[in-house]
RNA sequence: GGCGCGGUCGUCUAGAGGCCUAGGAUACCUGGUUUUCAUCCAGGAGAUCACGGGUUCGAAUCCCGUCCGCGCUGCCA
């Protein structure tokens, strides 16, 4: 059982890159674990890789966590606690404990060069070996190390990997798992130039910031026994761990921003989807409430399948029995589905501060206003991303431009369409009550009068307001627009027409 | 090559030996509502549960083997 007054769970990003997609749901399994048992979720930033890593990087991940609802209690800008929780700024601690495991044998200063390690590995893979380093200077003589030290060379530190142990652990999510010593190859732990390794940097910080749970993508798998081996060394509590299937490209391999969409800022943020939306669409991949959250009714009664839920909601159902473990493909259209979900289902105002930022930047509008909640509320049911806004309501506020073509409905002819258009004119302009309702009875009155079908009516006067093949209704434009502007939108398409 | 992890409709998944003639969601198709699109509603098609052997009265579910995919095998994380 878990104690909840001791969960502490973390998200660990290397900020040499854009936040990814994969690391954010990383860390909206982490945080929902942390929040329901009332433990802390805290940020590290892993940037012991200096060339790779930058502050611009660093600022994305807190930036995409923040949008995602996903704050954490502790971090770079709170760093009493266990901090600093910023890598780079704790490298004294790494350099302790690997000079300590120099010290007590369980590591050793390696001479080895770049090119004498490629050539090495390149030896052993055409044999079909495997790729393991020899331990060349695992027992090397102090005249030897002198001579390297001489020619100036500057050593790695490796660990010592322990022979014939078995190292062994139960993930939170794949169960018992087991590894041989023997197949890993002493690994390095600290570069030349002094910098650890993500291996050591990683435990050590997960032990002395007592993070509880290490909850991370299966592609850490592997590095797990060489971290317990570490951690048993260096005399360090153990995590739990558990390991979360990967998420993948349609062609089935590891998600990566050249086949999908994968940065939290740029593409999903920027782009327009919802946060709710990602968080829900994320948390079903590998995830599914138990039976019992999504039905009302006990385990054996009828299910009813619940597939919207918010943070709070999710808090409240999370658990590691209920995450899968087969990689799943993440597919845009899923996504896009939520994303319309959320976006019907927003309170209009709220809508149409969202949809501003997109608005501004194709200078359609400058701020929020009447007009824009108007617009924006005649096109919420078909927005699927706040940044298809300005092309869904660019007509609204510039006249439409379209071939004339597109004004004749399908089965009518140009004539009828005239005269729907003639009529129309003529009687909106001795109409004064310019209401959604009372338009659509004049409108389809007329149309009986003269003896046309509604549709080839609506159809024609629609198209010369929006100059669209789908927009919103008639009478909803009409009643928008007001007199003046269908009027002249009207005569522009019967000239339009005339003119062909 | 070695080790590890996976394998149920295109996709996300339900499934813990009989409730499964394998359920839901999405995407797709059809019909209804409607002036178009969208929404909404109804219906449809779509999975030899990777394959082969066991165990069992009974297996998608348990066991073994095979195949396939992916991950790791870095002085990246």
């Amino acid at each position: 059982m878990i104690d909840n007054a001791e969960v502490r769970t973390r998200i660990a990003p290397s900020p040499t890159g854009l936040f990814h997609f994969g690391s954010a749901r990383t860390a909206l399994f982490n945080w929902l674990f942390a929040k329901k048992h009332d433990g802390r979720f805290i940020l590290r930033i892993e940037d012991t890789d200096r060339e790779r890593s930058t502050e611009e990087y660093e600022l994305d991940a807190e930036g995409a966590l923040s949008w995602l609802g996903l704050g954490w209690d502790e971090g770079p800008e709170t760093p009493d606690l266990y901090g600093p929780y910023r890598q780079s700024e704790r490298l004294p601690i790494y350099e302790r404990f690997a000079k300590k495991m120099v010290e007590d044998g369980f590591a050793y200063y390696c001479y080895c060069t770049q090119e004498e390690l490629d050539k090495e590995r390149k030896e052993l893979e055409e044999k079909k070996l495997p790729p393991k380093y020899s331990g060349r200077c695992r027992n090397l003589s102090k005249e030897d190390a002198d001579k390297c030290k001489a020619e100036g060379r500057k050593p790695a530190i490796r660990f010592k990997v322990p022979e014939n142990k078995t190292i062994k652990w139960k993930d939170l999510i794949h169960g018992p798992m087991e590894f041989d010593s023997n197949l890993i190859g002493d690994f390095v732990i600290v570069k030349p130039n002094g910098d650890p390794i993500f291996l050591i940097s990683n435990i050590v910080d997960d032990a002395e910031m007592k993070i509880s749970h290490v909850v991370r993508g299966d592609d850490h798998l592997a590095n797990t026994p060489k971290q317990l081996m570490l951690a048993d060394a260096m005399n360090l509590p153990v995590p739990e761990y558990g390991h979360l299937p990967m998420i993948l490209n349609p062609d089935r391999t590891k998600m990566s921003k050249r086949k999908n969409p994968t940065s939290i800022t740029h593409d999903f943020r920027d782009e327009g989807y919802l946060p709710e939306a990602v968080i829900n669409f994320m948390a079903f991949l590998g995830w599914t409430p138990a039976r019992s959250a999504s039905s009302t009714a006990d385990a054996g009664g009828p299910k009813i399948n619940k597939e919207f839920f918010t943070l709070d909601e999710l808090v409240g159902e999370f658990d590691f029995s209920q995450v899968g473990k087969s990689p799943a493909v993440f597919d845009v259209e899923k996504l896009n589905f939520y994303n319309g979900y959320y976006i019907r289902q927003m309170e209009l105002g709220e809508l149409a501060k969202r949809c501003l930022p997109y608005m501004e930047k194709a200078s359609l509008v400058k701020k929020e206003d009447e007009k824009l909640l108007d617009v924006i509320g005649l096109v919420q049911e078909r927005m699927k991303k706040l940044s298809e806004a300005p092309a869904l309501t660019e007509f609204f506020f510039k006249k439409p431009e379209y071939d004339a073509e597109l004004l004749i409905a399908k089965k009518s002819t140009k004539e009828i369409t005239l005269k729907a258009l003639e009529e129309s004119y003529k009687v909106l302009t001795e109409e004064v009550d310019f209401t959604r309702d009372s338009i659509e009875q004049l409108l389809r009155a007329m149309a009986e009068n003269i003896g046309v079908s509604a549709g080839e009516v609506l159809w024609p006067i629609r198209v010369a307001l929006s100059g669209k093949a789908a927009s919103p209704g008639t009478f909803e434009l009409i009643s928008f627009f007001g007199k003046n502007e269908t009027l002249e939108r009207i005569k522009t398409a019967i000239d339009m027409l005339n003119s062909k």
